[in-house]
DNA sequence: CAATCACTTGCACATTTGTGCAACTGTCAA
DNA sequence: TTGACAGTTGCACAAATGTGCAAGTGATTG
């Protein structure tokens, strides 16, 4: 189920084209699960309070209004991506950002995301000015 | 289903301690969006690809082992984050990195990938030297 | 000790996501 | 026009994901 069944193109010229690039697969790996981690808006929502200062699990729920439970797995999710660190402090348990990385891939997609409203009805082809 | 059901931490404190930041609730949700679509191992593997130089669809199934099929839905998510170009020529349709913004983010993610192995079995506690 | 607070986790459930096949559109060449 | 090639898309299905409830852990206080 992994062999493409239709007819290749012969391209080869690109592949010698390419720029070499250092891209181990684990490491391809790690980064996915990374945005993943970071690919849903309610556990982003809770990096940006987190940027803000830090906090624990109750409040957090209490001002995203949902149950704590809820605001826990999520934290334990971008925890197992060390995005956040946790803490214990008396009775609370207190989650940080893990490091300023963190807020650095935040903000680089919000630069590109606000860059381009969104995709909706792009045109077919972005430009199209080239020999055949 | 939204209002938090267990007794509240009283830590305002933290809450006057935020830094702001203009963090707007659209912005945050294309960023998520953004994230999930670079969210998938074999997508960020396409995007690697992309990043040695543009290719067609057919190319890219030969080089990955999978159908076109395949192929072809995973560029169009990533299309549709503008996070890769398409361009007709001839009978093959080019793809290539929206722009270097993009190497950027997956550059910096894997770079916080490296720094940590990955979480398995990480210590309850990263650290606890402070006062009750 | 027991009670309480702060948080985590097991489970079940609904939703989303990724995949391949088959059928489609669009381009080029005879 | 016909045929071959290059990509896309509709559909169905399996797998992964997000959620809340209820039951658990662990720390502090009485």
């Amino acid at each position: 189920m992994r062999i493409a069944s239709q007819p290749l193109c012969d391209r080869s010229e690109h592949a010698a084209a390419r720029r070499r690039l250092p891209v181990t697969e684990t490491a391809l790996e790690r980064a996915s699960m990374l945005f993943r981690a970071m690919g849903d808006p309610a556990r982003l929502r809770l990096l940006g309070l987190l940027a803000q200062g830090p906090a624990c699990v109750s409040e957090l729920a209490a001002i995203e209004g949902e149950t704590v439970s809820t605001i826990s797995q999520r934290l334990r999710v971008l925890r197992n991506e060390r995005l956040v660190t946790r803490r214990r402090e008396g009775k609370h348990i207190n989650y940080t950002l893990a490091d300023q990385h963190v807020l650095d891939l935040v903000f680089s997609a919000m630069a590109h995301a606000s860059e381009a409203p969104a995709a909706a009805g792009l045109s077919e082809f972005e430009s199209t000015k080239e020999q055949s």
